[in-house]
DNA sequence: TGAGGCTGAGAAAACCTTTTCTCTAGGACG
DNA sequence: CGTCCTAGAGAAAAGGTTTTCTCAGCCTCA
């Protein structure tokens, strides 16, 4: 122990600490001895009176890691600074185990909870209000009364369907997901509100197979064909711009195509590569990295909901503003 | 404290730790009541006196999270019973920070670490030798004097062979990553062992534009074309199986395909989905955990390398064993 | 010169368990 | 009847910090 250099144990402590009172000259010493030594506070002890562990948890129900891992990332990337960890617990929707892992968190005084999943509308399979720790809710649905962040899906769906009237389309629809997911609803709205011409909506699941499905329905019928479509998720995208092609239907020429999510596996990998919305989880996790620290810290934070503002990746499916012909 | 009802406090943890000596019935007692009052024991306190914290980090540069996740869900699978949490930290590449979170992981005192990453040939870019905690090496290149944990890449691509050679193929090519990659090697190794014909390896790189430009390659050539092709990871036998159907060749009639890693959301996508070898990262996840646990609570484990065994998941690439026609 | 205030630093309590040691009472045995 | 052993249970220490008290010495001001 450091204290052998010098000092008691106590002013030690205040001498790291800052805390107490003491000489300059004091402070200084058991500060460059500590380091000397490469002393090592034990977290335990000091959580035990502390109170606090620097711990936080992050629990989602996301395996994939599709969502949550660039919500953890961001979190991590914040409290790193302050000395925080992370717990990862996925719970795979089941209520039992999902428990446990909540219990196993509290049992080793986490300083707060965030938990994120993959759906803006389904609640974890557990319930969190009333812990004894501050929680945050990060894309996924938290309690009426509790801090919840999610992505802005409206402005989101906002920014693609402009980059489609940008390209120039004038007859734009949209392909999407099943219509039970709210960020497809408030999706399809921002669609319909944007978009100038009569609005068309396609709801199927999440699959390539889909977008192709969809392709097919447009284009087998009669009447004009789209020259601008909006996608519910990248993995649509992908299905149709696959399919347009294999039609010999241009994109971005003759089609522009615009996605949603920004999966890079998918947009980027896609002939032509696609032009989609970025959600910005790794900065909605800084933010309820942000907002637990201050939670933890007793700070006050104001409930609701807090929506985070999508951007635009531009890639080539669909080139935005393009010279007048 | 449960020690109110009834008992003093060192009989209750006595009790409550199926330690120490007592009367059925006190014992019996002491846990009702700590069920009923919801005693938790304070896992800081405890660790601090036992010097075990029930707690594990895993450390990786896997920032995609495509192998990291499924290890981690093994090894939280393997370890949430005996009530051992894990901490992920996500170190992306940099020293530094990698530094900070092991010092991080250590002043928590966690029991163990388990290094995990996206290439088995190169190591995390930190030194996790000689610490005072065990580790585990899984997914990732470790000390030779380290306990590791990998896939068996040489029987994975035996089998992606076979099944290839089962369906009726002669003239089986193989496409896959940079030669830079051990397990690039391994894989062709075993593929020439396995195949025979004479072998026929192109390397390029990890994309999809990469499988169109090989298939590019051996079709415009002169000479024969290949009734099978094994492809170093699934994105590239997306690219392939693209390119074939474009050319108006048959999956799997007129050539068959198999490739690597069953990354589900390319593999099922696939148009036919992908007959694809599975490196069971969830299984060696769960090894993991058994081993780092084993060496936590000071038993003996032997170190080197293992492997563990790949598997073939059928899907429609490839059918296997065909009736002879 | 004496009282009071301030400065610097150590002593000790507190945090919550686990674990070892001690103590008492009762039973067995000589 | 006395001694020894054992079962059952409590007392107390330990673990490594933080934090509140306490204390001694010195300075200032009357």
């Amino acid at each position: 122990m450091a204290a052998l250099a010098g000092v008691s144990i106590s002013t030690a402590s205040k001498a790291l600490n800052g805390s107490g009172r003491m000489s300059e000259e004091t402070r200084e010493r058991v500060k460059k001895v500590a380091l000397e030594v490469g002393f090592r506070p034990n977290a335990l002890a000091r959580g035990l009176i502390t109170k606090r562990s620097f711990t936080i948890g992050l629990l989602t129900n996301d395996t994939y890691g599709r969502f949550t891992l660039p919500v953890m990332a961001g979190i991590s990337e914040e409290l790193v600074g302050h000395g925080v960890s992370v717990f990862l617990c996925a719970i795979e929707d089941d209520p039992e185990r999902a428990r446990v892992h909540v219990d196993a968190m509290l049992d080793k005084s986490v300083d707060g909870i965030i938990a994120s999943g993959k759906r803006l509308d389904r609640q974890l399979p557990v319930d969190l209000s009333g812990l004894a720790v501050p929680v945050v809710y990060a894309f996924t649905k938290g309690p009426v009364d509790g801090v919840t962040l999610r992505s802005d899906d409206e402005q989101g769906a906002r920014l693609a369907v402009r980059c489609l009237i940008d390209a120039g389309c004038r007859r734009i629809v949209h392909i999407s997901g099943p219509k039970t997911f709210q960020s497809v609803r408030e999706r399809a709205d921002a669609y319909r509100a944007t978009n100038d011409g009569p609005p068309e909506v396609f709801h199927g699941v999440w699959s390539e197979a889909w977008g192709h499905e969809a392709v097919a329905q447009l284009w087998e019928r009669s009447g004009d064909k789209p020259d601008g479509i909006f996608c519910g998720n990248d993995q649509i995208a992908r299905g149709v711009v696959d399919d347009l092609r294999e039609r010999g239907v241009r994109v971005p020429e003759d089609v522009a195509v615009v996605g949603f999510d920004n999966w890079e596996i998918v947009a980027a990998q896609t002939r032509p590569p696609l032009t989609t919305v970025d959600m910005n989880l790794r900065t909605l996790g800084r933010e309820a990295g942000r907002l637990i620290l201050a939670m933890s810290e007793g700070r006050e934070v104001q409930s609701g909901i807090r929506k985070l503002p999508c951007s635009l990746v531009v890639r080539q499916s669909c080139r935005g503003l393009e010279p007048p012909v």
